[in-house]
DNA sequence: GGCGCGCGCTAAAGCGCTTTAGTGGCGCAT
DNA sequence: ATGCGCCACTAAAGCGCTTTAGCGCGCGCC
């Protein structure tokens, strides 16, 4: 009415502060539920930015200073290893379901190795690029959290600990998983038990392992751990180094789902049954797992909910609302399959 | 030396000016190759982004009416289903590994229809949150073409119909594919052939179904199509409803890994082997046909690669660079492996 | 009745960059 | 010597939004 509208151009806050006989100060008030305007003025506003069809230009937001509404994952593992993990998949997934229904958007970046990772952090923290950024596979000593909160970059852990740190995380309880998977074994008259580990400087790998041997000590059983890349290569390499001793295992736990696949091919190439000779058990449940032939015992989690759970806290870290040091994602459940079974010789 | 920095800010143009002794402007046009600047002057500026350790700020540049230096890619599908698919995640792989060499983000959303997603266009052109697009699961009269050529914002399909359409186009000839893997089974003896299908809309889908039946009636095979929706459970009814009748095929292709993997389940319950009762073949090759047992005969195409190829298409349709209608993509190849053999009976 | 105060709003500056419109100086042609 | 044109560079405006400072007005208070 007011302003001629320029054509085929968005509108700006100029537009709807002409459109509302305000001046645009009053609408950036009013679009920020900032005090100072009338509840008359502000739904007259309102109507116009309905009216109009008007939307926030997100670079000239993030110019002023304020929000990027994006949040950012940087994963430092090969690019190629990504698509393989059903994990990645599905947590990404997860996150960005969360994450569009506020429309804020997910900026994702693979790169070689946590120093070009940290890099990334600081050009997006100076750049005002991302509003905040998740951080997946915590190591021990981890420069990562001090780093963030130095260069002021609000973050959240995906696993950790579960103790608190500089930076909020979101952990599931990795240890009470593994215990419930070797008493399930331990039922099963299994004794002699392998595992198939992930990479030894993350930290919920060396949980999961520190676990294993706990509940092994318990319950009284011999279990010997070989570390991994978690690569299909190094799974097989380790399921092939398990079964060479003379006292091989009647169980073997893999720590991923990719890495359980992979061993079970290497046992079928051995001559071993699954579940006759062998059973497996895979850390990580996922459409492979179901698949599999036969379909494999897993501990089951919700990874597209854990990354919507990741994402609800980024979300209220960025603006900074309470969050908690640790928010408690569910405890995985054990999913008994056709996998597991009693020890070979073993009265059924 | 000249401008005093102030601390804990990142140094902005300005800075650099002050720093070289010369206008923004210049140091603008340094930075962006344009004309009317001196080399030596040119090298000055360089040299002291460099000192400083300058880096654009992103959202001013957008503002300014430039780039975004972010590539959008939105998924019209069930969120939870991306997990699943290893195609996505591959794709996604390289597109930001190739993105990444050139410092431009990957935006990734996923919507619930075509509708959702033609929205999220609009909206990402009207805020200059992209620079570009890739559109995926091309569609009979498929709006999105014309759509983003409308409203401006520059895209790539990947897939289509290797016609020239309004949006430049990264095509892998599915047709030529299916041709050798119907030729690969008719030369292993088998005439009744069963194929599971994809999404009967999807052009990538209809193509393939075509080439089928092409080669079908050159080579005297007998085919029969049914379409799913790609999802597990879809593929699973459809290798059931093609087990049911008298004359049951002794093969069968599967358009995607995941529906080839469920559809092997299936004829194991039917207490069917592969490929001694029926052969098995899927259009996808990725690590789970590979770890399937016996490791499937698929059409291998190097998913990850086709990204960086799609990545770079956009990168060039964003530079303003002249590109192809057609960009070809490597056709898939025929990797046999032990799913498929001879027909029941023949003599071998 | 004058003063101070807070409410509701506006003016204007500023974020960092690009771009348009110059401006000054130098070389060259006349 | 004068004028023209071009090259190298600068000044300043503008992108769309936020934010700080400030203004006018009505109200309550003594």
């Amino acid at each position: 009415m007011t302003a001629a509208r320029r054509p085929g151009r968005r509108p700006t806050i100029a537009d709807i502060a002409a459109h509302a006989g305000v001046s645009p100060t009053a609408v950036s008030f009013a679009l920020n539920d900032r005090p100072g305007i009338s509840d008359r003025t502000r739904d007259r506003i309102l109507a116009a930015v309905a009216e109009l069809g008007w939307r926030p230009n997100v670079a000239a937001r993030a110019l002023g200073g304020r929000r990027a509404d994006t949040v950012g994952l940087v994963v430092a593992r090969p690019a190629r290893t990504l698509g393989v993990e059903p994990f990645f998949a599905q947590l990404v997934s997860g996150l960005q379901a969360r994450l569009s229904t506020d429309l804020v958007a997910l900026q994702l970046l693979v790169v070689e190795d946590t120093a070009a990772e940290l890099d990334v952090y600081r050009r997006w923290a100076a750049e005002r690029r991302t509003d905040g950024v998740v951080v997946l596979d915590l190591e021990q000593d981890d420069p990562r959290p001090d780093a963030l909160v130095a260069m002021g970059l609000p973050a959240v852990l995906v696993g950790g600990d579960g103790r608190p740190g500089p930076v909020p995380a979101v952990f599931a309880d990795d240890h009470a998983a593994m215990t419930a998977l070797v008493e399930h074994l331990a039922a099963l008259g299994h004794v002699r038990v392998g595992h198939v580990g992930g990479i030894a400087g993350y930290v919920h790998s060396a949980r999961r392992v520190a676990a294993l041997h706990d509940a092994a000590e318990r319950l009284g059983l011999a279990v010997t751990t070989v570390p991994t890349d978690f690569s299909q290569d190094e799974a097989a390499a380790a399921t092939r180094a398990l079964l060479a001793p003379d006292e091989r295992p009647t169980a073997i736990v893999y720590d991923s789902d990719v890495a359980a696949l992979a061993g079970t091919t290497v046992l079928a190439e051995a001559g071993l049954g699954v579940p006759g000779d062998v059973s497996v058990a895979s850390f990580d449940d996922s459409q492979l797992v179901r698949l599999a032939h036969p379909p494999l015992t897993a501990m089951t989690r919700d990874t597209f909910e854990l990354g919507e759970l990741v994402a609800q806290t980024v979300l209220s870290v960025v603006r900074g609302h309470a969050v908690p040091d640790v928010v408690a994602a569910p405890t995985p459940a054990l999913t008994v399959r056709g996998s597991t079974g009693a020890v070979p010789g073993a009265a059924s």
